[in-house]
RNA sequence: GGCGGCGUGGUCGAGUGGUUUAGGCAGGGGCCUGCAAAGCCUCGUACGGCGGUUCGAUUCCGCCCGCCGCCUCCA
């Protein structure tokens, strides 16, 4: 499988470090607001590649982790006089909670922050003896001069970042690229001791040291979206590679979600939360939509891009009431994978070039037609077989398939029959009248040859 | 200033050195239907600009224009 690589800038083949098994380290949220569309993309991306290796047998250790401490926390209990742990404990039950209805699996782990504190100042603690790090007032700093290729992720050349482009210098740095492994706190902040004297770890330790505890060194994926890659994940190889310790294998990077072409995020204040958007559609159009275009490219999330999901989403549903309805024997998922090896063989030849998921939905719409050709032309079973290929590639990517009339109340029920009674009588006017205050229920009807349908 | 990316038909959004088309959505026409819905068939010939390489470039190279991202916290 083929992966675009941002350490080595190019698309790349995936090694791992164990044949059966994948390792992925994919940096989590800071809880302390509730999830964006932003956050969305890069969750659903990285789970679209994590159930790919499950559709491939692999075994897949995720972990992703929860940074519960840190300066936004702090500033948001203070706002909201409560403590931090109280902030980080509601948003982050806002975050399993969004990421839930997104269909999004849990990870393998979900370290906190706060869980693994010792064990970030042990290894400060050797960067410190290492002198690899330094003291000053109000903490200990990574000297980045004294790394070895720092930049290699990045492709930035030390020499001409343009520090304090956007921010104030930090005077008391050797070097304005250095940066906060320990902070010491002020008196009404959350603290840890250390030998250092009582504080909190910095962001770029957090990953490190939980990534290297949980999976090892060597692991074979590191993932984040774009904004991570400098400094954070540039911060994160620099303190691996001062303690010589080997770091993640592969680096993936997801872009971003734009609206009107500009990044979306907290700072511009153009961002949707997710409970916005999963107020007024339905999350698999979310995924449907994030699956046809490409990972590593911007994508706008409006109203109008989402509701043609929407009606793109509707036409994969109509087609899986079509076959469900005819209660036909159909072979096993395996069976089917070896007699229509063939599209599952296309499949995987997309999705293992740097996962062109677009490729693969234009694949699913393209079998979809297939299958409601044959079934239009009388031949249901070879149909509702390649529907069932449909269906199998959806569901490895996360994509389920549903039959909205499942929720029909008895009301509805009621008003179904009665329009049904006044077709046979050949009394359309009646049966218009039920349909129209169907449609005012928001339920569509389809007559067919099966019977009556109706679905949302 | 450094590094990275983008500019595709009404729209969203892939991809590719050339013969036949991504795909979705929207729209036109048709079939089917009591009428619809769903489905099917069908129509629309696009790749920012200027050069270069080539038998041939939207696809490679150069330059230019426009836009965006990172260099601060950021998914």
């Amino acid at each position: 499988m083929k992966l675009y690589d941002t350490a080595e800038g190019k698309v790349t083949e995936l090694t791992l470090r164990n044949p059966k098994e994948v390792s992925m380290y994919v940096c989590g949220p800071t809880v302390y607001a509730p999830p964006h569309l932003g956050h969305g993309r890069f969750a659903l991306n990285f789970d679209i590649l994590r159930r790919y290796f499950l559709y491939l047998n692999y075994k897949v250790i995720y972990v992703s982790n929860i940074t519960d401490i840190d300066d936004k926390i702090i500033q948001r209990a203070n706002q909201e006089n409560k403590l931090t742990n109280e902030i980080a404990a509601t948003y982050e039950n806002k975050w399993f909670e969004d990421m839930g209805k997104l269909n999004i699996l849990k990870p393998t782990y979900s370290p906190h922050a706060t869980e693994y504190i010792e064990a970030m100042v042990d290894l400060i603690k050797k960067l410190v003896e290492a002198d690899y790090a330094y003291e000053t007032e109000d903490g200990i700093y990574l000297e980045v001069s004294k790394i070895q290729n720092y930049g290699f992720l990045s492709g930035q050349d030390v020499n001409s970042l343009k520090s304090g482009a956007r921010v104030e210098i930090n005077e008391k740095k050797k070097s304005p690229l250095d940066f906060t492994l320990w902070k010491l706190s002020k008196p009404s902040e959350p603290s840890w001791p250390s030998p250092f004297g009582m504080g909190r770890p910095g962001w770029h330790t957090e990953c490190v040291v939980m990534s290297l505890q949980l999976l090892g060194e060597g692991f074979d994926i590191h993932g984040g979206a774009q904004d991570l890659i400098f400094p954070h994940h540039e911060n994160e190889v620099a303190q691996a590679t001062a303690l010589s310790q080997k770091f993640a294998k592969h680096w993936v990077h997801c872009g971003f979600v734009t609206v009107s072409g500009e990044k979306m995020s907290k700072s511009l204040n153009n961002y949707t939360t997710l409970e916005e958007l999963l107020a007024f559609h339905d999350a698999r159009s979310l995924r449907l939509l994030i699956l046809q275009s490409h990972y590593r490219s911007p994508l706008e999330i409006t109203k109008e891009t989402l509701e043609t999901a929407d009606n793109a989403l509707a036409r994969l549903d109509s087609a899986y009431r079509r076959f469900k309805d005819q209660h036909l024997d159909l072979p096993d998922n395996s069976s089917i994978k070896t007699m229509y090896s063939k599209y599952f063989e296309e499949f995987e030849l997309a999705m293992n070039n740097d996962l062109d998921t677009p490729k693969v939905t234009s694949q699913i719409f393209n079998l979809i037609s297939q299958a409601n050709t044959m079934a239009d032309n009388g031949q249901i079973q070879e149909g509702a077989e390649i529907f069932a290929v449909t269906k199998i590639i959806c569901e490895s990517l996360g994509l389920e398939l549903k039959d909205s009339s499942e929720e029909l109340d008895p009301t509805t029920l009621d008003l179904v029959a009665k329009r049904d009674a006044a077709r046979i009588n050949k009394d359309f006017k009646a049966a218009d009248e039920i349909r129209n205050r169907l449609a005012l229920l928001g339920w569509t009807v389809e007559d067919t040859a099966l019977g009556t349908r109706v679905h949302r």
